[in-house]
DNA sequence: ATTTGTACCATTTGATGTAAGGGTACAAGT
DNA sequence: ACTTGTACCCTTACATCAAATGGTACAAAT
């Protein structure tokens, strides 16, 4: 498995790891129980901050499409294929584009919206308020 | 009607305008009909800028607490007590509060939601995509 | 004890937003 | 013609966040 970086692409590094990771298990050239090079290792090889690559193995994990294993490692996950199909920025694009456009509809100025989301985005504890119409089963 | 605006205050100066007249509504001090000072004379009273009161105005106007005629001035709109009872603020707060925790529930990071957040408010032409989502797997 | 992922402290750089101010111009109503 | 709200150009000061980097420390698994 070769990973590439390019520092020059406008895209951020840790995305390019997991987008790349993500293609390599849908091409079937990474499959489940297959390993992955430490964290320490592939920023090394890279020449790029730990971090950086963690905060890529720590999406990744969130997608299951890897396991960490502690000590044994970071491997594919078994749903790792399955998985890779899914991208969460669609849905939360989706999730909050529909918000927004209907805030925009009833008359709420962007700035309005801009500040009701830094608020709401502050308080960390922030839970569920179920008085919405659509609630699912 | 008296308007006072403090500066000191951390709130927006057109948001106290806004607040200020939204309570004389309430507190039937002003009452459909009444005329309303000029953008140009308000600010003047108060040395604020031209363009704060206007913003203030506006405001009231999209939620139909005062009506603008033109050349004749601007007046308390018939239905102003009613609509001072409804505050935006709350209910975008309330909207978007929900998608928020939802979607912090599914596992997405604050800096996706984010940024997804901000791709969409740059884009002004956002139509209501109204598909029936449910949860993802 | 060693290696794993991870958590925490910090920083810099760049982008982007609000709020407010200043000036100029214009269509619409009388 | 005159005044209305409004639209557009610009600027300032302030705040917040993303991305990336650097260093130190730690629980868990063997």
């Amino acid at each position: 498995m070769d990973i590439e970086i390019d520092i020059e692409s406008g895209e951020p590094l840790f995305e390019q790891l997991v987008s790349q990771i993500k293609s390599a298990v849908k091409a079937r050239k990474l499959t489940p129980g297959d390993g992955l090079p430490t964290i320490r290792q592939l920023a090394g090889d890279l020449r790029i901050n730990n971090k950086t690559v963690a905060k890529a193995y720590r999406l990744l994990e969130r997608d299951s499409v890897i396991q960490t294993k502690g000590y044994r490692g970071t491997f594919i996950h078994p749903d790792a294929l399955a998985n890779s199909a899914f991208d969460i920025k669609v849905h939360v694009h989706g999730l909050l584009g529909n918000v927004i456009a209907k805030l925009r509809q009833e008359g709420a100025t962007d700035s309005e919206i801009r500040i009701a989301f830094s608020e709401l985005m502050k308080s960390p504890l922030t839970m569920p308020t179920d008085n919405g119409e659509k609630t699912h089963a």
